[in-house]
DNA sequence: CTTGGAAAGTCAACAAGGCTGACATAAGCT
DNA sequence: AGCTTATGTCAGCCTTGTTGACTTTCCAAG
């Protein structure tokens, strides 16, 4: 049970990293490391009365001010009613501002209040604080190949939004 | 904006990896990456009418067969509410096997039925597989960082747990 | 041998956050 | 004028998490 088939049949080169062994333990990685990384916003979150869903669409608001409706449905891979529910929330709530487009009136561009501004802060402070102290505990060259591996792990359409988010642009 | 508080005081070394921007784009990796871990099981466990609730409970059944319910609670961070309910779907189903203990009668001890199994094959093998190929994509020098820093995101608990499964032992 | 407490199961109620389907409105495009 | 797009909204459903209350079983300490 130990050793998968991929590893039968290598070559002479070491490919013992993708033994099923291998693999299944960063399977299990991913999702206890998952679990820290959601851990420190979520508790941020309850004393506010939000969610998960809520601190994706300030963090991508954030990350992109004056985003569409539907740039950001397409970011977060889910309905436009899901996101309706927590939008108008966060609206109601002063968090975030819509605003009609200019060239296109029928899109509503997207930004971060003051208020909205300052959870943010608050919740990806927390966030990177957990994210600075495992690239300090595991040093700049793990950090690259962490880097590489969930890139490589994504969807194309994901990595599309990722490298134009990461790359600069809105 | 760009670069943050972190990394105006740092010394000589090179520590903009540690720069808010860059621990900003590892956390959306951990984001998008994390949708494309999930995405395969998800598409197989809809044609099973079950979640991800329901993988999860089989995969760690399978990794630690005989595991207790309060054990498995622990790994998994759930209620036991939560889990009771995906557990007794899985056991009426036949896919799960709930044996009463020898040395504590209260005890359950979790198994696998040959069904149970092969769902976990079908799923594991395409979870599986997209990790097989992001490790291949990124090489074995990556995955070790990829691994190094997963595991300093975890919370000490679930480290325990992790490395506990992985270290052999049930 | 009794009793306290742990392990497990169950019921009920609820909330977040996904989903689908249907429909309305406004605006751009042909 | 008519089709399409972007957005918003209503209603209803599902999964999966939660809390609280309660029971049964059973180990183990007094």
């Amino acid at each position: 049970m130990a050793e998968g088939a991929s590893a039968v049949a290598q070559s002479g080169e070491s490919l013992l990293f993708l033994t099923d062994e291998q693999l299944r333990k960063g399977i299990e990685a991913m999702f206890f490391a998952y679990r820290g990384f959601t851990a420190d916003p979520d508790r941020i979150l309850q004393d506010h009365a939000y969610g998960r869903a809520h601190h994706r669409a300030i963090h991508f608001i954030h990350r992109a001010p004056g985003t569409t409706v539907n740039n950001l449905l397409a970011i977060l891979g889910v309905t436009k009613q899901s996101l309706n529910r927590v939008l108008r929330c966060l609206i109601e709530d002063g968090l975030v501002e819509s605003r009609v487009g200019n060239r296109d009136k029928r899109e509503r561009h997207l930004y971060l209040t003051a208020r909205g501004d300052a959870l943010e802060q608050q919740l990806s402070d927390a966030q990177r604080e957990r994210m600075r102290a495992a690239y300090r505990a595991a040093g700049p060259e793990a950090v690259a190949g962490f880097r590489q591996v969930l890139e490589a792990m994504m969807d194309p359409d994901m990595r599309r939004h990722f490298t134009r988010l990461a790359d600069g642009g809105v």
